[in-house]
DNA sequence: TTACAGTATTCAAATAATTAGAGATTAGGA
DNA sequence: TCCTAATCTCTAATTATTTGAATACTGTAA
């Protein structure tokens, strides 16, 4: 079933495709959260970073622990840093793209 | 303006979170294809193929050059299958964890 | 035990964004 | 002109996102 790994890879990317679930992710690269903790560094409502972490939490991206009150995420696959990091990468490539298409040599 | 590099990331992984557009890229992994190609393929609409192409164009994913009435796809950044590449791992990643779970041994 | 405060999640309604499909349109070649 | 390739446009249907209020859960103090 080849199905299946393209449907798994579209709701992968689809998942980290918004804003916000990108910049929990990166707040997760130096350790574990809290919902708090995200919260507070995002700047938006409890209720969006929950909301954001529970879809996260269905497509395997995260774990979480339970502490107390407190809940605690993790990245489950460092993988998904990768992820990022090529991101970047791209952008940087288009970035330098567009710099030398401005340029007087180009 | 780190906003700018959230943006960026969510636009380009939200480009790859469609069935039809990753099963485009791969498509074009083996080299450059025209619309009919693809179309043939897929076995989708020809509007369909080439609405999917045109989300893709205008996020840089990939270039299109005129030859006649043909039009050939390519895919700009290699560092795109990368990225395919590592979802694939993260899939595997996930069913080897889920195959060890329903494992005795687990 | 009861009440309270802090933490996190869930729900529902409104809004916004994507998608699929069909038809119209443009451009090039025979 | 006629045909083919590709794109564009439009609409309905679906899906995602946002916001605020309501709900659950935990630990602690009275």
């Amino acid at each position: 079933m080849v199905g299946a790994l393209h449907e798994f890879k579209a709701e992968l990317f689809k998942a980290l495709g918004h804003p916000i679930r990108l910049r929990i992710l990166e707040l997760l690269m130096s350790g574990e959260k809290t919902v708090s903790e995200l919260q507070a560094a995002l700047e938006i409502e409890a209720s969006s970073v929950s909301q954001q972490l529970s879809l996260m939490r269905a497509r395997q991206l995260v774990d979480a622990r339970k502490n107390g009150t407190n809940v605690f995420y993790t990245v489950r696959d460092p993988l998904i840093f990768d992820l990022l990091t090529i991101a970047r990468q791209i952008f940087e490539h288009q970035v330098a793209q567009m710099s030398s298409l401005l340029s007087v040599e180009a």
